[in-house]
RNA sequence: GGGCGAAUAGCUCAGCGGGAGAGCACCUGCCUUACAAGCAGGGGGUCGGAGGUUCGACACCUCCUUCGCCCA
């Protein structure tokens, strides 16, 4: 090793070569057989379609260092990984890639489209793994699993037909949240509402039988007057409740509608007070039309666009002419001109109101009626809440409890079917035979239907009320009449149906596996808030029906990223920060750190590229400290001395107290998934005590002339404590430190599987912890006075400690050759009844004067206003002790241990005060 | 409209009944042989506002203001 300053620690190529020899090694491969218990995770699977971003960074280095933390602590800690399928959004991809090409899926077919996803996914899904591996994710790679390989397939078909069976999946005709630009349905929580700046119309409807008279309603969306089939009042409404019963002719059109009373929906201070009535185009019109009997008239096709209505509405033809084929925007234009010139339009007010939009494209969606398949939740739901109440699962923070409580106490059916070709077919099937009515071929397109599987240009409806043969596998025949003319239903699953099983299908379901035996329930599930409705209800749901168990113990969720700015980070606003590129800039360490620092804050955290360079800088410190330790490593004659052989001194033992102060603050730490207190107790030990102290004190053993034992043991306590160290902050930087392990002395392969410290309470030392606290007091004030007095830091200086007891004393005598060194000192002398030099500057520790004696009076003097400042704060404080220690009140009621500490602080505080004024007074006087 | 959360040093945030803290930034002095990606020293906050509970409140309660999110 040269003595030729060094660039520093650079990450790259060390933390690639650990990434590939830690998986070579099958380090993080946990074995079912093994009789260490169990410790598992299962990964949230990131999308295929997607790369690493800083929400994966964050919620995979947090499960990281929960897994590597547990190993080490001696579980058998199994981290199982996997994609998801990302039925949606793997779709478009594809099909984006085939529009460069000029094709659209219908071109292909189903089958060909499908083979062609498989395709993209082999070549092109498998990045966010490889970004994972070098995150330095310790994942149990051999179990990686995909939410539509072949066994997770298996899962899914048993799981639907055992839902089935059990009357929680039916096939019905709802209206349901209907994404334009994906044709496919959406749940309810797939659709976000979005407030938006529109426009309130109110539209005159003349009573059918007297023309004079008209009804206003009010309406956000004129376009669906078309498909209106009734108006509602509220029944206690005095201005308009006698006219319920008659009806009113629909503008525009040739129909006639009833007028009906609804307490429900009918708000009477908003708008007129009378409220168009449009059941196949709104979810609580849709309810308000099931309590009257009425008709449901839809006017749009799956594009969201006005579609062959002519027929059903009556409407204008002409006005149908206009807009038919046109989108909702366009159609809303034009109905409320013609609205406007047959003088309907009353008035136009500005409005805000929630719109829905896509999750997935944030396209506007509409609510439609469709045939579809649903999973009855409530008797899911009621045992996955009392899971939560009974504390069987437990949030952390507990108070997202309260959300997941809201959600699920309210729970609505959960719309499954997607009108997708990629994802898990629905394995229900329908008799060619015995449903011919029920099947229908058509050019046209209504919601819910889908392209045949056969044809590139016919849709294929499936009817409400076709009989479906829901099995595991293609039943050879029908039932019913033996024919053998099946066809598959046509709709594909949501992908967050496979997503509710993972916990158990990656881990063989429905199979019996020894993998399900020993990690199931699964101990943590970390994750962040945006899918406690998506992922973790359902989950616990699936879960408590399938395995009877709930699926993990621990739910911990995390914080959002966000920029600097607190803005989310989008591609648009071009203020994404990718982590492969910071891992590229600062390594992979020092992003796992700062995400880990962060951790603990609200709802989201802002990362700077400045706080990550911070902890680049803290890997830098550590492998400097490390440059040293290992330049002295010969003093130790290549052995590694147990503890209990070397001769220890104070310093020695203040390290080793302070470190199992350390061991106990990072274990609970990560025990209570405090990530953030974990990580500066590391950060404070290693710099601060380790650094800046012991490593200190040992280099002045180093250089003096020291027994060899005394230096044996610095060098001996600086290899422990590192190792120790190192060991505890391996699950937050997994690089560095098995970097340095392995070239310290060390027993076992790998630091990874190294066992975790425990502390031992023998090792604490508070009485070294007291000296070593005075020794700082003392160097920090010498420091100080030496800065104060501008002595260069490289100039010696001579100190005289005046004490004030035999206690003073003997603790000066057991550190004074430290702070000799620590402070610079060619000369320190101390004592009860030494002289005050001349000329001299002061500052005062516990008691003990501190004079570092000068031949300049003038910087002398200039101490004063330093002194005086000093002195106005101990009178604040003493007045407020004082103050604290005359209430009556404080001393019966307050705690014994308070008010003696007050006491305590009071009597420092007038001693202070004192020694303070007495020096002012002397330093007046050098001043005359 | 209902709910959740946040407001603490210039910035980002910890703390959450008895001493206002960290990192970064800032100022001063140092290339002191592990480290200038560093060392040493220093300045800086009536803890959003108003009430209340308490011997004692940054912390607990109520209300208000501002901001963010979720649900309807």
């Amino acid at each position: 090793m040269s003595e030729t300053k060094k660039a520093g620690y650079d990450p790259h190529g060390i933390e690639e070569r650990w990434v590939e020899v830690w998986e070579q090694a099958g380090y993080s491969h946990a074995d079912e057989a093994s009789p260490k218990p169990p410790y598992a995770i299962v990964i949230p699977p990131p999308n295929i379609t997607g790369l690493l971003h800083l929400g994966h960074a964050m919620n995979n280095t947090l499960q990281d260092i929960l897994v590597r933390w547990r190993r080490m602590q001696g579980y058998n800690a199994v981290w199982i990984p996997g994609t998801d399928h990302a039925g949606i959004a793997t779709q478009n991809v594809v099909e984006r890639q085939l529009l460069e090409k000029g094709y659209r899926r219908e071109d292909l077919g189903r089958d060909e489209f499908v083979k062609r996803v498989w395709q993209w996914k082999e070549e092109s899904g498998g990045a966010i793994v490889r970004q994972l591996k070098r995150l330095g994710a310790s994942c149990d790679w051999v179990r990686e699993s995909f939410t539509m390989d072949e066994p997770r397939q298996r899962a899914v078909r048993e799981a639907f037909v055992r839902l089935y069976e059990d009357g929680l999946i039916y096939r019905g005709e709802r209206l349901i949240n209907w994404c334009p630009r994906c044709r496919t349905a959406l749940s309810d929580i797939e659709v976000e509402h979005e407030e938006t700046k529109g426009f309130l119309y109110h539209i005159s409807y003349p009573l059918a039988d007297d023309p004079s008279t008209a009804l206003i309603v009010a309406t956000t969306r004129p376009e669906t007057m078309l498909a209106d089939t009734a108006v509602a009042v509220h029944p206690e409404d005095a201005r308009y409740n006698r006219l319920i019963g008659r009806r009113v002719k629909l503008p525009l059109t040739a129909r006639t509608i009833p007028i009906v009373g609804d307490s429900i929906l009918v708000d009477k201070e908003f708008g007129t007070g009378a409220v168009k009535v449009t059941p196949a185009h709104d979810f609580n019109d849709f309810e308000a039309g099931e309590r009257h009997r009425l008709e449901r008239i839809a006017i749009f096709d799956e594009k969201g666009t006005i579609s062959d209505p002519a027929m059903e509405a009556k409407i204008d033809p002409s006005l149908y002419n206009e807009i038919a084929g046109k989108k909702v925007a366009e159609a809303r234009e034009a109905v409320v001109r013609w609205l406007r010139e047959r003088g309907s339009l009353v008035k136009v007010e500005e409005h805000q109101h929630a719109l829905g939009k896509c999750y997935r494209c944030k396209t506007v969606v509409e609510p439609f009626l469709s045939t579809q398949w649903f999973v009855k939740t409530q008797p899911l739901a009621e045992p996955a809440i009392r899971a939560v109440e009974e504390g069987r699962i437990g949030f952390i923070p507990n108070h997202w409890e309260n959300t997941y409580f809201a959600w699920m106490r309210n729970i609505r059916d959960w719309c499954i079917s997607r009108q997708l070709w990629w994802g898990h077919q629905i394995p229900a099937w329908y008799c060619v035979n015995c449903d011919k009515d029920s099947i229908i071929r058509s050019a046209w397109a209504a919601p819910g239907a889908t392209r045949t599987p056969d044809s590139k240009r016919d849709w294929l409806i499936i009817s409400n009320e076709a009989q479906s043969i829901v099995a595991l596998e293609k039943p050879s025949a029908c039932p019913r009449c033996g024919a053998k003319d099946l066809i598959q239903d046509p709709d594909v699953l949501d992908t967050w149906f496979s997503s509710a099983l993972w916990p158990f299908s990656t881990m063989g379901w429905p199979e019996q596996t020894k993998s399900l035996s020993r990690f199931y329930p699964t101990s943590a599930l970390v994750t962040s808030f945006d899918i406690i409705f998506f992922w973790v209800a359902r989950m616990i749901m699936m879960g408590l029906k399938f395995m009877g168990e709930v699926p993990f113990r621990d739910v911990y969720i995390h914080a959002l990223v966000r920029d600097a700015e607190g803005q989310k980070m989008s591609k648009s606003k071009g203020n994404v920060i990718d982590p492969m590129e910071v891992i590229e800039r600062y390594g992979a360490d020092a992003l796992r750190f700062t995400l880990a620092a962060l951790a603990a804050q609200g709802r989201d955290v802002r990362l700077s590229e400045e706080r990550i360079e911070g902890y680049r800088h803290f890997c830098n410190k550590l492998w400097n400290a490390y440059q040293f330790l290992s330049r002295h490593l010969p003093v130790l004659g290549g052995a590694s001395p147990t503890l209990g052989s070397l001769s220890l001194d104070l310093a020695d033992r203040w390290l080793l107290s302070r470190l199992q102060a350390l061991i106990g603050e990072v274990t609970e730490a990560l025990e209570a998934y405090r990530f953030n207190d974990a990580a500066s107790a590391l950060y404070q030990f290693l710099w601060h005590e380790y650094c800046d102290w012991y490593l200190e004190i040992v280099k002045a053993r180093l250089n003096s002339d020291a027994r060899d034992e005394e230096r044996r043991a610095g060098v001996a306590l600086l290899l422990h404590g590192l190792d120790t160290a190192l060991r505890l902050l391996h699950p937050f930087m997994p690089f560095i430190t098995e970097e340095i392990w392995r070239q310290l002395p060390h027993r076992g392969d790998s630091l990874m599987v190294a066992d975790w410290p425990t502390a031992d309470p023998a090792c604490r030392a508070p009485d070294a912890e007291v000296s070593i606290g005075l020794l700082m007091e003392l160097t920090r004030a010498a420091r100080d006075l030496r800065s104060d007095l501008e002595i260069a830091s490289n100039k010696s200086i001579q100190l005289i400690l005046r004490t004030s007891s035999d206690r003073d004393d003997r603790s000066i005598e057991t550190i004074l050759p430290y702070l000799a060194s620590l402070a610079r000192s060619s000369g320190v002398t101390y004592g009860q009844h030494l002289d005050r030099p001349s000329r001299a500057a002061v500052a005062f520790v516990e008691g003990i004067e501190v004079h570092l004696p000068v031949d300049d009076p003038s910087v002398i003097v200039s101490r004063q206003k330093r002194l005086r400042r000093e002195l106005e704060k101990v009178e604040q404080e003493l007045v407020r002790v004082a103050k604290k220690l005359n209430d009556p009140g404080f001393r019966l009621k307050a705690p014994e241990e308070v008010v003696a500490k007050e006491h305590d602080g009071h009597a420092r505080l007038l001693d202070a005060k004192a020694k303070l004024v007495q020096h002012l007074e002397r330093l007046a006087a050098m001043a005359r």
